[in-house]
DNA sequence: GAGAGATTGTTGTCGCGTCAACCACTAGGC
DNA sequence: GCCTAGTGGTTGACGCGACAACAATCTCTC
């Protein structure tokens, strides 16, 4: 049991407490913004947008950019647009592309949500954490961050 | 922008990193174990399952030990039955319980594709960090998770 | 300039998870 | 004995996300 092909003590440690911060600490945000009517993902989106020049990105980019497929991100665009918080253009240069802009309605929603939001995940994770503390873990994980958006075509061939 | 209101350069490094390993990472080893008919869900089961004595739990405590709900394990449970990985049978001494148990086949199972979703957790985070990244990172999460599993009803005032 | 192939985005289907409602049983008064 | 809570577990409905198929446009090559 104690393979290379397992996970030593450390890790399962590690390992055990991101499976139960990803199984019951994201579900308590989903909950805070769900009184708002959102979801994280369109929290995630709105803050994409409100970062980009102009409030606009190509939907490809704002798809990298908040970690979702295009498809995902087109369905939850939909019921945003109808909402009014997001518009949509189609782009000049490339007929294939549409642009996506954070509305003046939009940048408002995200003013009220993101300090209640910040304050969930301050509550859930850094407020447990000294500044080293968070600077381990800030390095620990972008480090695993780092590899997944490099070759995120992600080539499985041995890793 | 740099109130307490908000998250400091590094807190938001760390967050960015998890929400990308959530949303990128997590998603491939769904993909490697559904190669195996499985979805993380059962593969947690298995094992909450495998380390019970008797290979025995009563659902609520299993539903614990994987991080779910009652409602999620039940869904689960139903077609781990039906493939014959895993047995429930009514608890003798109190009428409302069951208890689950790992079958033969089921034991089976978890054996040969634990090394798999090893490896799969190993490329993912723990390759890219040494034995001191590791421990720090065992360390910060173990804290988060700490919290959500004591006061598991979460009292959600002020935090 | 006409395909072949790649890129961008959308649509529909299907399985999973949440939530609220529900049934079955136990426990604690009286 | 009941009657009310409370606990353990199940069910059904509904919304979200993955995936595959599709349409539309660009690009490259000949």
């Amino acid at each position: 049991m104690t393979d290379d092909r397992w996970l030593d003590e450390t890790q399962q440690q590690a390992w055990r407490a991101l499976l139960v911060f990803v199984n019951r600490g994201l579900p308590q945000l989903e909950r805070t913004l769900k009184e708002h009517d959102l979801l994280v993902v369109h929290y995630s989106i709105l803050v994409a947008l409100s970062d980009a020049p102009d409030d606009t990105m190509r939907l490809t980019e704002l798809a990298d950019a908040a970690n979702l497929s295009q498809s995902r991100l087109t369905h939850r665009l939909r019921t945003m647009i109808d909402r009014g918080h997001v518009e949509i253009a189609a782009d000049a240069d490339d007929g294939r592309g549409k642009n996506a802009t954070l509305t003046a309605a939009g940048r408002q929603l995200l003013e009220r949500v993101a300090p209640i939001h910040a304050d969930d995940v301050r509550c859930l994770v850094f407020d447990h954490l000294d500044g080293a503390e968070t600077a381990a873990l800030a390095n620990a994980m972008s480090k695993v961050a780092r590899t997944l958006c490099d070759h995120d075509a992600f080539t499985e061939t041995g890793c």
